[in-house]
DNA sequence: TATATTACCTACGGATTTACTAGGTAAATA
DNA sequence: TATTTACCTAGTAAATCCGTAGGTAATATA
């Protein structure tokens, strides 16, 4: 697994948030309740979102969530990279070439960065307007 | 992580059985030192090889470990799927649709089976042989 | 001002996985 | 028979995952 269950829920929630733009602020218990998600476990992942600018935030009655730029601002790489941490791919490339003695001799350590690269460039090349098209489906 | 030690030691064993592949029989203990792997960790890794045909296991004195096909003929995504499992990189995709009550109308499943692809694709395009080039690393 | 509604914060817990270790048994050779 | 090797079962410390529990702070409405 590269990516659990805090990354996906991140990714359907900015999905329902762009779904629901033009109607302000959306309480957390909607989203969730919508979404079928944990409301309590959401919280965390809306307070990362939230304090790293991704999303508004308004406490109080009538407050909520709204993105505050276009879904096609928002790549899937960006989200997932907030809260996920990090999306490497093994633990070799995480820490530089200090992670481990024999990266200098490593016959696979170049696959794993031609790996992580080509995760990374995938998840950038998808945005949240892009997952909104119903006909990425099909593919 | 994608992909943990277990995998990643296999792969860097059968780059070390194909580079002395005209020596006969390697025992596991040699390996295990020249790659400072844990002998018995690797043990249990060896025999997951072994019994899925993939190396050539003989006991006693003079015995060991040796590779019964040519390194071309090991796709890396093979060795991975033996000890990883799996190598979903996410839990939607791996239960087929039962996993999920939302796989019908989920508006990111479809990226991560695009994902799987792409992953899947890439350890398939690789063999044995590809990672003994050290001009990999140069790339 | 009081109350309800909402976001935010800290701490804990059960389940699972990871990366081993320990201690044996079975097979082959010298 | 003794040594060398692969194979087998069991356990385990640490980390991670996926939440739950219970509170505090901010905002709007009556």
């Amino acid at each position: 697994m590269i990516v659990s269950t805090k990354g996906r829920y991140a990714l359907r929630v900015m999905v329902g948030l762009a779904l629901r733009q033009d109607e302000g602020y959306i309480p957390l218990k909607e989203i969730a309740e919508s979404e079928g998600i944990s409301q309590k476990y959401l919280e965390s992942i809306m307070t990362i979102l939230s304090k790293a600018g991704c999303v508004d935030a308004v406490h109080g009655k009538g407050g909520g969530y709204r993105l505050n730029r276009a879904p096609e601002d928002y790549t899937v790489g960006s989200v997932l990279k907030l809260t996920e941490g990090s999306l490497a791919t093994v633990s070799c490339t995480t820490q530089g070439p200090a992670a481990c003695a024999r990266s200098t001799c490593c016959h696979t350590l170049p696959m794993w960065e031609q790996l992580d690269k080509l995760v990374d460039d995938f998840f950038e090349g998808i945005t949240i307007a892009d997952l909104l098209k119903e006909d990425r489906a099909s593919i």
